[in-house]
DNA sequence: CAATATCTAGGAAATTCTTCGTACGTAAAA
DNA sequence: TTTTACGTACGAAGAATTTCCTAGATATTG
C-alpha cells in the first residue's frame, strides 16, 4: 500500500475549493493562470491566493497536475459525478435530516428550473422508478 | 430607522449553525439546554459553546429569544423555507454552475431515495407543469 | 546581454468559524 | 441558611480557511 498524496480523502472541499472544481469541469485541465482569470470574472482574487490553494488541493488528493512544462497543468483527480453526490448529500444530511425528497423539493419549490429542466427530472425519476 | 440586532442579514449559515437550525426546526422553539442535548446525540458539543453559537445566531439574526424566563427560549428567525432554499442555491451556484436540474440528479442518482419520495417528487414536478 | 514577465514555492498574516474556561447571578435542594 | 445546580455573558484560545507577500528560477522581449 502506497503512502501516496492522498491526505484528506474523506473530506468535502470547501468553498474555494468548489470553485476550482467548478471551473476545471468546465474548462478542463488547466493553468493556474487560466483558472484564477475565470474566478476573476466573478471576484477579484489574487493569482498567488489561488495557486496557493490549488497547490493544497492538489496534497490533498483533490487535484492532479503535470509538472512536465513550466506552468502545471492541474485537472480534477476524481470526476464530478464522485464529489458532488458528497457535497450535495452533506447539505442532505446537515440541513434536510436526511431527506433526498425535502431537499429536492426546496431546490425546485422556488421556480428556478426550467421547464425542460423539469421534463429532464421527470424522467430521470421514471427511468429510476421503472428499474425499481 | 432602527439598529436592530439583524447584523448579518444576507449571509448564509454555517455548518454549525445549520446544525442547531435543524434541531429548533425539528423541536421547535428550545433552550440551549435542549439543544445541546440534541446536538449530543449526534456528537459531543460542550454546553457553553452550544450557548455562544445561539447567542452568536441570535445577533446575526438567525434566531431570535425570548428572555422572560431565565433560560432564554430560541426559536428560528426565518421559516425553514427560506434558509433551506437559500442553502440550496448557494450549493447549486457554487458546484453546479447554477443548473437546478443538475443538483437535483446528483441528488437523486446515488439511489439513496425511498420510492415514495420519488413518487411524491414526480408529483410535485407534476404539479408545477400544469401550473406552467 | 539586460530588462521584463511569468512561474513555483514557502511562509505568514488575516479572516472566519468553533470551542471552551471562567465569572457571576439566581434558583433549588439539603 | 448553606451548598449545589443551572443559567447567561464575555473573552480568548484553537482550528480551519483564505489571502497575499516575497524569494528565487526560468523564460521572453528589446
Amino acid at each position: 500500500m502506497k503512502k501516496s498524496p492522498e491526505h484528506n480523502e474523506g473530506s468535502a472541499p470547501t468553498k474555494s475549493e468548489l470553485e476550482i472544481l467548478h471551473v476545471l469541469w468546465q474548462y478542463g485541465p488547466s493553468t493556474v493562470r487560466t483558472v484564477n482569470e475565470r474566478l476573476n470574472e466573478q471576484r477579484e482574487v489574487n493569482y498567488s491566493s489561488t495557486l496557493k490553494l490549488m497547490q493544497l488541493m492538489e496534497i490533498k488528493g483533490l487535484l492532479q497536475r503535470d509538472t512536465n512544462d513550466r506552468s502545471h497543468v492541474y485537472r480534477p483527480a476524481e470526476n464530478p459525478e464522485k464529489v458532488q453526490t458528497q457535497v450535495v448529500n452533506g447539505l442532505r444530511d446537515l440541513a434536510f435530516g436526511g431527506s433526498t425528497s425535502r431537499l429536492v423539493m426546496r431546490a425546485l419549490g422556488d421556480g428556478s428550473a426550467t421547464p425542460d429542466e423539469l421534463e429532464e427530472i421527470k424522467r430521470l425519476i421514471e427511468k429510476m422508478q421503472r428499474k425499481g
